[in-house]
RNA sequence: GCCCAGGUAGCUCAGUCGGUAGAGCAAGGGAUUGAAAAUCCCUGUGUCGGCGGUUCGAUUCCGUCCCUGGGCA
């Protein structure tokens, strides 16, 4: 017999909690988060995490779960993320996987190649070698050492080139040896059921829009100073992958005096959209049927 | 009312010593096997404020009018 797993993907903004505590309600389920900024226990305002009363409504998993200092990446989402699905899955709970990162929901269906993580000291050397060659120079170093993985990345996509590095520092291997290595693929019997929560355009961007004034009225900028306080005084590292979330730009600049408050908001709203853009893009494209996924339909 | 500076892509501006124009941002499309709320790629026809004049040809020169900002009264 088959188990299945539901997924609620989209843009943000677009209305997916909502619908995922409905679904929770109904089917006697729980949500899993599969959101890179929400898992973190830092910014639940800005990074737009269930409420309390939502929490109450329906059992969810993995937000908050992480300190800021942590790197969450597609891989270890997955490692944290199966165990809860299978223990959900004996007890007969079904578990609803939400949230708005494709690659997340990508790795956990078709599965990924197996690579080492790597030390953050590595990380940090490869992000310092990209800021001091600049993009061409940096782009022209790895082709010299592994032409290879070079030759699959345009020579300006630069997380894709310090990853490259990355792995070939820490592991002495060209990552396109590592990708070559089959994907370990989620169990047999695992089936999916993906509902896209895709608004058009226009209601997208007007709930991006709203959305983000309500965030400031709970008080979102205030949360990103005592955040920014935190890194200020070591407790969070500087290299925190929290530092760069949608709206916190604007918020920065405002509170400095660089903009003005309207300034800010509109800043803010302008990343968002253009995140739930590129969101849509994935989804549209980048979800395909196989044949572990039962349905794709919209909601 | 007078003087000065402007009026060029949705926005901010560059430019054409006269041969109908280009950047950034925004917008749209796309990529996506480990920082993905990241990172990156592609896409620029717009009465060059209106109307006249000079000219083979004006957005570019001249006149005039309108609008905006600053100064003087």
């Amino acid at each position: 017999m088959s188990k299945t797993i539901h997924i609620i993907a989209g843009p943000t903004a677009g209305g997916k909690s909502a619908l995922a505590i409905e679904r929770a309600v109904e089917l006697n389920g729980a949500i899993i988060n599969c959101d890179s900024r929400q898992i973190y226990s830092e910014l639940p305002i800005l990074s737009a995490q269930p409420s309390d009363q939502d929490k109450e409504e329906a059992p969810h998993h993995l937000y908050g779960t992480l300190h800021p200092d942590d790197t969450c990446s597609a891989g270890s989402w997955r490692e944290i993320a199966t165990p809860i699905i299978e223990e959900m899955l004996d007890k007969g709970i079904t578990p609803i996987i939400t949230g708005g990162n494709g690659l997340y929901i990508k790795t956990l269906i078709e599965g990924i190649s197996p690579i080492p993580d790597v030390p953050s000291e590595i990380r940090l050397a490869a992000i310092q070698k990209q800021k001091e060659l600049g993009n061409p120079a940096f782009y022209e170093e790895l082709q010299k050492r592994d032409p290879e993985t070079a030759a699959l990345y345009h020579p300006m996509h630069t997380a894709r080139l310090i990853h490259a590095w990355e792995i070939l520092e820490a592991t002495a291997k060209p990552l396109s040896q590592w990708q070559a290595i089959p994907k370990v693929a989620p169990p047999e019997d695992w089936m999916f059921d993906i509902t896209l929560v895709m608004p058009e355009r226009e209601i997208l961007y007007d709930r991006c829009n709203k959305r983000f004034e309500q965030m400031l009225k709970m008080g979102a900028a205030e949360e990103l100073e005592a955040f920014d306080k935190k890194i200020g005084s070591g407790e969070v590292s500087k290299d925190s992958v929290l530092i760069k979330t949608v709206g916190a730009n604007g918020l920065r600049a405002w509170r400095e005096g660089r903009i003005s408050k309207e300034d800010a908001i509109n800043l803010a709203q302008t990343e968002t959209r253009q995140y739930a853009k590129r969101q849509v893009t994935w989804f549209t494209n980048q979800v395909r049927p196989a044949k572990n996924i039962i349905n794709i339909h919209n909601s």
